[in-house]
DNA sequence: ATATCTGTTATATCTATAGTATAACAGTAT
DNA sequence: ATACTGTTATACTATAGATATAACAGATAT
């Protein structure tokens, strides 16, 4: 699984990596029971701090995608309250959605772009 | 038009005001060529400082919400590069729905909850 | 002309967050 | 014992967010 970080960029390496890796979760790169590399090896290939990636892993452990273990590190393990995933991808949606009305994108185009965007996961 | 900023969020002001001003145009409490109040005045409304404001106005001036004018202020005028939107919105749901997918939420569901989300806007 | 309203720019200051750097601790495995 | 996990603590630097004054330039009404 490749993570790729911009050093460059006004988002959080912290955040940029979460993100990576629910990309790989999406895409079935690495799936339910494979484990993460640890924080302190994870931080030394990407040319981070080895607090950088706990942070990313702290969260992704919050959001319910992974579990943190002594024994085995970060095991991807995905906590499925979809109720909550429900309503946290509507808050996340108006923004994104109240932006496109804005721009004249009608909901048949949202829909169309959503469609775009879930092939895009389902070819990896 | 109401502008409500939750201080003890974590979403930075100047983001909370821009998506409030945003909103208030996708539920077209504000109109193509209404203006806003002064960076002055808001700034004054809210409780917040003048640069705040100004930051949020500059910020919806870049992203073509808006036109600044020395003699009338900041006064909405939609940039309809539709190309330029469809991307940004893209790149938006790129994150929300690596997550939907993770949480088994599929593409169907996903197409009912755009339809939610936009009914909230049309509703106003 | 004067006063007053715009956005704009320039400082300076404070605070919180992001990221790094060491170090140590507590489990767990070999 | 040794070596690996996550976890916690502390300290430091750099950057971003927010505030506080102040001043400038254009526009406008009085």
């Amino acid at each position: 699984m490749y993570i790729e970080i911009d050093f460059n960029s006004d988002e959080a390496i912290y955040i940029q990596l979460r993100n990576q890796i629910i990309y790989g979760i999406a895409t079935s790169k690495i799936q339910e029971g494979d484990n993460l590399p640890s924080v302190r090896e994870l931080a030394d290939i990407i040319g981070i701090n080895m607090h950088t990636v706990n942070k990313a892993y702290t969260i992704l452990k919050q959001e319910g995608y992974v579990k943190l273990d002594r024994r085995r590190g970060a095991v991807i393990a995905i906590d499925l309250n979809k109720l909550q995933a429900i309503e946290d991808m509507k808050d996340a949606l108006r923004v994104v959605l109240a932006k496109a009305i804005c721009k004249n994108i009608n909901c048949e185009e949202a829909h169309k772009i959503i469609n775009e965007v879930f092939d895009e996961f389902e070819r990896g």
